[in-house]
DNA sequence: GTTTATTTAAACGTAATCTACCTAGATTA
């Protein structure tokens, strides 16, 4: 039990209660408890003990004695008790889009459909169209919608999207009516699983534009279509909806569209509290200087501008207003590569193509870490193929004055958390990688000793992808990062994000944690290939939703100073 | 159910679009 499952079980809850036909503010008030536990940032544990659950905003009485109730025995009574007064297919139905809790209740009550199948087979029989209230449109969006469903989930990662996303707008961009453009949404803050993509025109002439957009979605469904809003599904399932603006609206509008839902509220108030209302389209009331960016908007509020990255409602609000926000890095800060694998293992490229494309990247060194010998299953290094790759490295260097390569290894963490080499290899290294890859099934607290017992060796430099998590497909092993980031502040190892984008391991939310911790980091491609240094796009915008500056991250050092700081422990 | 402005009660986000009816309710963002 930890947060996150507390979390979840107040959605649910709040979902249950809609299928229910609850007072909608009551929904809402579970759902925003459970955003206030999962954006957190002391444990949860700690605040149930100290009896301070209730201070926290946006959890009353009831919520904070259910969810001391969750925490101390494991069960929430009432969550259980609704769960049994719903049809368990209800929750699987609001999930079609198009469907919302009314017309589940409806289809329930009338045809008594209680599961996705049943409603599947009603839709075909032609069933649901005889219903008050539907038709055969929403018949037919019923039966889309449920094969949408089927086609699997309704996230995609950031790296699917993003090229989608930045091509229809460079194509966007190039019609004379677009006068302004961006993506908006969870793209545009680097969220790393994106449900859509939303793109943002400011125009006067909204016929032109849309004509033209769904001439480039050709082959997409059109879900709606209006003056200011059209929606489409292409082919592959993504949705990508298109808001229109007037010039003058769109500062409002980018800033609105990009979120999060919770940083907007609470500029929204703001502007409430400043005798001012912001909606999407425009900031009323009490006269201000003129907003033609989102930096205006944000000025004309008292704030710095806040970086997209950054509007998670997670302090930002408070920092802007004090002129404390952080200077964010940005990929053109980086100098150096750190974790990339070869052909001596299982990369795809050898170690010259790495190399060279290293140096088209820009890098001026690279670090090499392939895996250890234990790691079978990625045709780890012997202690004789790691000597071979060190000649090799050495030819490298000597005639080469761009990129200096250095000899790292990304060596297993064995389950008793010592490493898949013996000291004497170890200290021929540059650095160290440690990672776990293997019997990821440890209790938390086994695993937490096990990567404490790694970090404390002198040797390790990095400590990768510390959750071990695939996105959308696998959840990251159970493991106390507090615990982990303490030792890593004390000890000087420097946390991984690792930039593959089905990874973004550590999460942007625990990399906020960690730097409060005194924890710093490497931003880290695990590139497989000689293409894959275009990932760190990807690892930065973890880091700069993670609050991190150029000073928080090794590989923005130069090859020398990086070195120092990952050997410091040698000495 | 929570918060806030007043101590019991009101507010809590709102606009656009769709679909089934011809203005309203549901859904979504």
């Amino acid at each position: 039990m930890d947060k996150r499952d507390a979390s979840r079980i107040l959605e649910e809850i709040a979902a249950l209660l809609e299928l229910k036909g609850e007072n909608p503010f009551k929904v809402r008030a579970y759902e925003n408890a459970a955003h206030a536990i999962d954006g957190l940032t002391e444990n949860l544990g700690e605040i149930i003990e100290a009896g301070t659950l209730i201070d926290v905003p946006g959890i009353g009485e009831s919520i904070a004695g259910r969810i001391t109730e969750l925490w101390k025995t494991g069960h929430m009574a009432f969550y259980e008790a609704l769960v049994d007064s719903i049809p368990p297919g209800y929750l699987e139905m609001v999930r079609v889009p198009g469907l919302g809790a009314k017309r589940v209740r409806l289809l329930g009550e009338k045809l008594e459909i209680t599961s996705l199948a049943e409603l599947k087979a009603a839709g075909e029989k032609g069933l649901i169209r005889a219903l008050k209230g539907f038709g055969e449109q929403s018949e037919k969006r019923i039966l889309e919608g449920i094969a949408i469903l089927e086609k699997g989930s309704s996230r995609s990662l950031a790296s699917q999207v993003r090229p989608i996303a930045e091509d229809l707008l460079a194509k966007l961009r190039k019609h004379a009516a677009v006068l302004e453009s961006e993506v908006g949404g969870s793209l545009r803050r680097w969220v790393e699983t994106v449900k859509d993509v939303d793109l943002l025109v400011a125009t006067e002439k909204p016929e032109k534009v849309t004509q033209a957009f769904l001439k480039l979605v050709e082959s997409a469904t059109i879900i709606a279509s209006g003056e200011t809003k059209t929606s489409v599904r292409l082919p592959s399932g993504l949705a990508v909806d298109l808001r229109l603006v007037l010039p003058k609206q769109y500062p409002f509008a980018l800033h609105y569209f990009t979120g999060s839902v919770p940083h907007n509220v609470r500029i929204r108030s703001r502007a409430l509290d400043r005798g001012m209302s912001l909606n999407e389209y425009e900031l009323s009331g009490k006269r201000h200087a003129p907003v033609r960016t989102e930096a205006d908007l944000f000025r004309v509020l008292g704030l710095e501008y806040i970086e997209p990255e950054l509007r998670e409602n997670r302090g930002e609000i408070e920092a802007a207003e004090a002129k404390a926000l952080p200077k964010l890095i940005t990929i053109s800060d980086i100098r150096g590569i750190l974790h990339c694998h070869t052909t001596y293992s299982d990369g795809r490229s050898t170690l010259v193509e790495m190399a060279e494309a290293a140096v088209a990247w820009g890098a001026s060194y690279l670090g090499l870490a392939d895996h250890s010998a234990t790691a079978r299953y990625a045709r780890g290094l012997s202690e004789e193929d790691l000597k071979r790759q060190s000649d090799e490295i050495d030819r490298w260097n000597a005639g080469s004055k761009k990129l200096r390569i250095l000899k790292g290894a990304e060596v297993d963490i064995l389950p008793d958390g010592t490493l898949d080499y013996p000291e004497r290899v170890l200290e021929k290294l540059d650095y160290v990688v440690a990672s776990v890859h293997t019997n990821l099934n440890m209790s938390e607290v086994e695993m937490t000793k096990r990567v404490t017992r790694a970090l404390k060796n002198r040797y390790v430099s990095i400590f990768a992808h510390p959750t071990g998590r695939l996105l959308l497909e696998r959840q990251g092993y159970p493991i106390a990062l507090e615990e982990i980031f303490k030792v890593a502040a004390a000890e000087g190892v420097l946390i991984e994000i690792n930039a593959s984008p089905h990874r973004l391991d550590l999460d942007w939310r625990e990399v906020l944690k960690a730097k409060g911790r005194g924890v710093r980091f490497a931003v880290n491609p695990d590139a497989h290939h000689a293409g894959g240094y275009a990932d760190l796009r990807y690892g930065i915008g973890v880091a700069r939703k993670g609050w991190l500056t150029k000073e928080d991250v090794v590989n923005t050092l130069p090859a020398d100073r990086a070195l120092a700081l990952m050997r410091s422990r040698r000495a």
